[in-house]
DNA sequence: TTGATTTCCTTGTGCTCGCAAGTATTACAT
DNA sequence: ATGTAATACTTGCGAGCACAAGGAAATCAA
């Protein structure tokens, strides 16, 4: 295939960005910064993080609440002893308890308890509220939809070089 | 003023996202989330961290290659400890010095060594060749442009927002 | 069946970061 | 002038995360 560039980048062959292209990357760094730091600023009082959010809400969204940790740990880009780690302190606060799996007794489930859904229904809102005042209302109709079609165009090409590298 | 909400929005009130901006944010949060990961990983092999990255581009493009810390702390969004401690390692690495300021006895001075000038020199092309590859040649020009508008006017807009909370 | 390989999870270790506290210096108020 | 407050940086400490190694279980091959 080689498609791929050689690693040492020959510096006359380097397209470097335009004022447009840097003012686009620089301003979607920076806004993105900003949200993130938001939302966690948003959970911190409620003794989460976004990692944590992120665990409850994966696990709302499964069937009976519960999922492998290899799978969960896919979904969130966390690496299994990130995981491992952040479970332990799902679990003493009693928001999600492991379940060994009767399938595959290599795997342990995480599962949603009654307090973590309890939990997670509480702040929702919240954050919901957040990615509305940081990101969503600040956009047109219109406007959301270009960005989805930007970002999707980002997704899916990058993901078919990913592929074409393999 | 009071026009912010109460900390416990009251679960009828809450604007749920719909179908188009939940699409939407989520693609944001998995985009961008890959972009870091792919730049992390092009900075990898060069020793360097995306921020150390920030550090050096941030002082090349200062007066005299320097900058104060607190001045450098606030541009890229880092505690004045966390600054510290990143300056450490590129001190020790030879790429950035410190150099007590003349007019302020109380300040510090971070100064880009002709070994940092260079290194970032060497590494910008294939940091460059990531945010291409990852983002900016995935989009057509009125894209970017509109991506660039919509984003403008998050930044703006959550700007404004934080003035009238004050 | 049995041995090798793969998958899944946990633990040891080290790095990064932020908060809180401490020191040094400057700015301000009276 | 002098005491108070604000600013700038560093250090101790704890939390979070990734990599490497290890143990347990499943899968596969012969």
């Amino acid at each position: 295939m080689a498609s791929g560039r050689s690693p040492q980048t020959v510096a006359s062959e380097v397209r470097w960005l335009d004022d447009d292209e840097m003012a686009t990357w620089l301003l979607m760094v920076e806004v993105n910064t900003a949200i993130q730091a938001a939302i966690e600023e948003d959970l911190a009082p409620h003794g989460l993080t976004s990692g944590d959010y992120g665990v409850l809400a994966r696990l709302s969204g499964s069937p009976d609440h519960r999922l492998r940790m290899c799978d969960l740990a896919e979904f969130l880009h966390v690496s299994p002893s990130g995981l491992t780690r952040r479970l332990d302190g799902l679990v003493r606060d009693g928001f999600v308890a492991r379940e060994p799996s009767a399938e595959d007794r290599r795997v342990m489930l995480a599962v949603l308890t009654d307090d973590g859904y309890e939990k997670l229904k509480g702040v929702a809102p919240e954050h919901v509220a957040t990615v509305r005042r940081q990101f969503i209302d600040h956009l047109s109709r219109a406007q959301l939809r270009n960005v989805y079609a930007a970002l999707l165009a980002v997704e899916t090409g990058t993901a078919l070089a990913q592929l074409s590298d393999q």
